[in-house]
DNA sequence: TGTGTAAGTAAGTGACTACTTGCATTTTAC
DNA sequence: GTAAAATGCAAGTAGTCACTTACTTACACA
């Protein structure tokens, strides 16, 4: 059965031309199979694209972060590394499936199925920093987790394109950003840059 | 001469359909001008495109960020405002363009030219705030600028599709992302978050 | 040996695409 | 008022697109 190379074929010419540019004879090419397979297999174009891309998206896989923060800066900063990772990854097929999004609502589902749980993950992580004592003074998680996400998001799509308005080297980057939202929140990180420790350990060092 | 007026549809379709999505036949339509008209007008569908995103990138204006920070807090709250509405107006066809960019990438140079315009600017600031002394001990301006500008460039393309994972209300979106990056560089807000006044105030207080 | 299934080959359909040609009409400039 | 420039209309070209029909090959299994 060619079915799955036929899906990988079609994730690729997705990736690179879009659904307008992805022609069946093309992912017909690129899978080394007859155009007519295509149709024999999955009825039509549209019909093909759905399930690649939900193929794709279900064999996804994130990084999780603990539910009890113990070292906050190895812990964010490794999350980090791993989205910004995951997202440059797959950096074309992000930037065509939210270009054509409002021309096909049907994938918006597949599109925020991964931001979604990483923002919730992320989100519980700094309440939890909060919970644990970590952070000193209110604030509201969400923000944080949007600037953080953001920024990393924005890193992965446009570092390509702009290698010079991001930070150096692009290996230390997600570490960056990760150190920058602590440094906003009033977590110590491994090199302190204030002088005054003024949070609380945490109530219990291993969970 | 309808040649304006063809500029301008092309821009609206372009951002809605995408390059291969945007037909003669339905700039035409939109323009309120025969299909003709505009093959002799500019001679080819790329052609055409190729002009309207030039005189698109050419009308834009983004707001400056003073030379000397009086009042960094206002001041960079205005500045995320303004180029947060900007992209935000901008984002479908800013989508289009990222995801057309390996295909075409002509169109790099107008793609990059407010980004780099704004980053520049912002790392200026930034750097003055350091030079000025609000901002103490090393930092560098570069990541500072690309968080901030990440956060706000996935706000302005990701709230349509994802509302909940950004900061409500969208009004107060800008703000709190500023807000955070000061924070980060331990510059006083009007609310400070910390007790301590470390900051040395600037050395000058007009411009 | 016979049957079912997945795949291939060849040919073609109708719709749409960018773009052209020839000629008539309107608008603009002086 | 008239010439020139800009635009419109009708028709057509060559190519591509998704998708179909009719028939053939290869192989697994009973």
């Amino acid at each position: 059965m060619k079915r799955d190379e036929i899906l990988a074929a079609a994730v690729g010419v997705f990736a690179q031309h879009g659904f307008r540019g992805s022609t069946t004879r093309r992912i017909a090419d690129a899978a080394g199979v007859n155009e007519i397979t295509i149709f024999r297999q999955f009825g039509s174009k549209e019909a093909l694209i759905r399930e690649a891309m939900q193929h794709m998206t279900q064999s996804a896989g994130l990084e999780r972060l603990p539910d009890v923060p113990v070292d906050p800066e190895r812990e964010l900063t490794a999350w980090s590394e791993a989205f910004m990772q995951h997202l440059r990854l797959r950096n074309s097929i992000i930037r065509k499936t939210m270009s054509e999004l409002e021309e096909r609502p049907e994938m918006s589902e597949c599109a925020s199925y991964v931001p979604r749980q990483a923002s919730s993950d992320l989100c519980a992580y700094l309440a939890a920093l909060k919970r644990e004592g970590w952070v000193t003074g209110k604030f509201d998680p969400k923000p944080g987790a949007a600037m953080l996400m953001g920024a990393i998001f924005s890193d992965a799509m446009g570092r390509d394109m702009m290698p010079d308005v991001f930070p150096q080297p692009q290996e230390k980057a997600a570490q960056v950003y990760a150190g920058l939202l602590l440094l906003a929140l009033g977590v110590e990180t491994g090199a302190p840059r204030t002088t005054h420790k003024q949070n609380k350990r945490p109530k219990q060092l291993s969970a």
